[in-house]
DNA sequence: CGTTCTATGTAGAACATTCTACAAATTGAT
DNA sequence: ATCAATTTGTAGAATGTTCTACATAGAACG
């Protein structure tokens, strides 16, 4: 047992595996086993080492580990942080990772594709063990090409025929049929859907995909000439003009389809400043089920996607993917109508 | 000019600095140069290094920068995620962070101390160059315990005299004060403060600022015997209610001053739903002066506290310090009430 | 022309881990 | 006992940067 490795840590505050090793009175690689959970180590020497990793207050370096080995560590990019839905992913996404000895850490994307790809490739260059995209803008060939670097899942975005990377989604076409078939069966003018003003028109985004289930809703009760999608973004203060304009026209509808709560919420507000009773004047759906639509006063009828659920599910894949999986596996969860008074 | 380093990356994948060097004819240690910007480098060598990192698609491995100098990244640290304060100030510390050549990460701390406490251990091992924490529930010794090994500075987190790391708020007592003295000024029955039901009792807490304020506040007015605080959970269907509760008793009260806007959007719902008028038979002032409290129907007096700017000033902070400033800094904003019909 | 400066570039140690290859010790089988 | 197999531990290369110390070549100066 030669102890001749010990060449004392150059800064006297960091504690380092070879400040643990000279205490153990043990070599280096045993340390990095018994860290490891790695083979060959007798119980006398793990309790030994771990003895000296808590009374020295060792904690290995990410950025040491990450040049050769793992990092224990996941990162998760979300589109952007304001949506209500994400807090329940992040959720579901912890449930999972707690347990295990994962962390993750954050990317916030700002709906910007250059700043979402600069943020993969950072986590990328952290040597992060995978990748939980949440909404990207980013798809096809440019993910399939981060997706060779790094395990991938992508969440709420629908690419399900990707071989390089795992997707897990609810039914966006689904949900948003849901939606409209609940609205046409009250009767009243035809449903006029209210969605997000967006930039690209890519096919996985869940937006596109909801819009998509309402034209074939209003298609299948044949009146798809009757269809209408009116836009506007978020946050946007125009927005309200936009919907003052829609519910004071001659042909104002009197059942909305709204893409998301936060904005249903808009739309609610609005149409209750106009003296609008709702159902009877307006009946209104929203989707994600968020913690608003619950309030008395809004009362929203929502799709309810099971965000935490997602989220959960995402975590699993990107372990069982970062433990060697290489097939694709691609999950569409089936979403459900949370009737409110609103509708 | 031997080229000798020329030991071939490994993986034939990944491109290195030698990759980069080996392709620009230099050394190592000349693409080093390029990169930190250091001295000693002509411009032919540098246009020439360039050239190379442009061609291959280079980008330095984070990892293997923080073993021996800095990452480039800071840490942002968030109690939790779902409060609409917090957007802001990531907003305004991406302000601050674009035009450098500095990174964000995210951490979420859900509200739980010993998860913030590993997150914040975490960023450390990741060789993190700074920390963000944002109204964090680690104080006093324990936190500069931290800050003595990474730059810290703390949100909306008042400990003014602390020596191992700045702060940035906004002045939580005053703008408590302004929000009461305003409904004091309308007559009626004393304001009651709705707050957060917290573990922590920390004076640090901007609730418990607030909290403060209210009662100050209270006291000047000569009404301290008058001052009720009533404590809810967000997110929390049983605040509901107490909100009830609180809005059908005998001595009902006619002004509420509420710790943030969230709390007040519950509060409003459950007003209207009873029936009840506002500003007439209840004045209402929430804080953080958020989307929401600008819908119509809402339109909610609140306190702003220029998240934004916080963000920003934070981040300017930090940069400071990392440049090896030791002096602590603390700044307390100034808060300002926006009128609305709520009041 | 020598000498000193300055500008430019290089070699190679250091950083804190992982992990392969191997040595030593122990166990098991005959 | 002897040999093979297994278990336990170690040495040291490898990872991709930064950065100190040094080498070299011109320029400036007397």
């Amino acid at each position: 047992m030669s102890m001749d490795q010990t060449k004392q840590a150059s800064r006297p505050g960091r504690v380092t595996i070879r400040t643990v090793a000279a205490d153990a009175g043990v070599s280096v690689a045993a340390v990095s086993k018994v860290l490891r959970n790695a083979y060959g180590v007798s119980d006398g020497l793990r309790a030994n080492v771990l003895t000296s990793i808590e009374k020295l207050g060792y904690r290995p370096s990410v950025a040491a580990r990450g040049m050769r080995g793992q990092t224990y560590t996941i990162g998760i990019l979300l589109v952007e942080i304001a949506n209500p839905y994400l807090p329940q992913v992040i959720d579901g996404v912890n449930d999972i990772l707690g347990p295990s000895n994962y962390q993750a850490m954050v990317g916030i994307g700002r709906s910007n594709m250059p700043i979402e790809a600069s943020l993969i490739e950072s986590m990328i260059d952290y040597h992060m063990d995978g990748l939980i995209l949440v909404a990207p803008q980013l798809m096809g060939e440019a993910l399939a090409k981060y997706a060779r670097q790094i395990p991938i899942v992508a969440l709420a975005h629908h690419e399900p025929t990707s071989v390089d990377y795992d997707t897990v989604n609810a039914d966006d076409q689904a949900g948003a049929r849901l939606a409209t078939q609940a609205l046409l069966d009250r009767g009243g003018k035809p449903p006029v859907m209210i969605s997000l003003s967006y930039t690209s028109i890519a096919e996985a985004n869940v937006v596109r995909q909801r819009e998509k289930g309402y034209l074939a809703a209003m298609a299948e009760a044949g009146l798809s000439d009757a269809a209408r999608i009116v836009y506007f973004a978020f946050p946007d203060v125009g927005g309200q003009t936009t919907v003052q304009d829609l519910l004071t026209g001659a042909d104002r509808p009197t059942a909305l389809f709204c893409w998301s709560d936060i904005h249903a919420v808009v739309v609610i507000n609005q149409a209750k400043a106009m003296g609008l009773r709702l159902p009877q004047d307006l009946a209104i759906i929203g989707y994600d089920n968020s913690s608003v639509a619950a309030l008395p006063l809004i009362d929203l009828a929502s799709i309810d996607q099971a965000g935490r659920k997602q989220g959960a599910l995402a975590a699993q894949l990107l372990l069982s993917r970062i433990k060697g999986r290489r097939v694709p596996n691609h999950f569409l969860l089936e979403p459900a109508l949370v009737r409110r008074s609103s509708v």
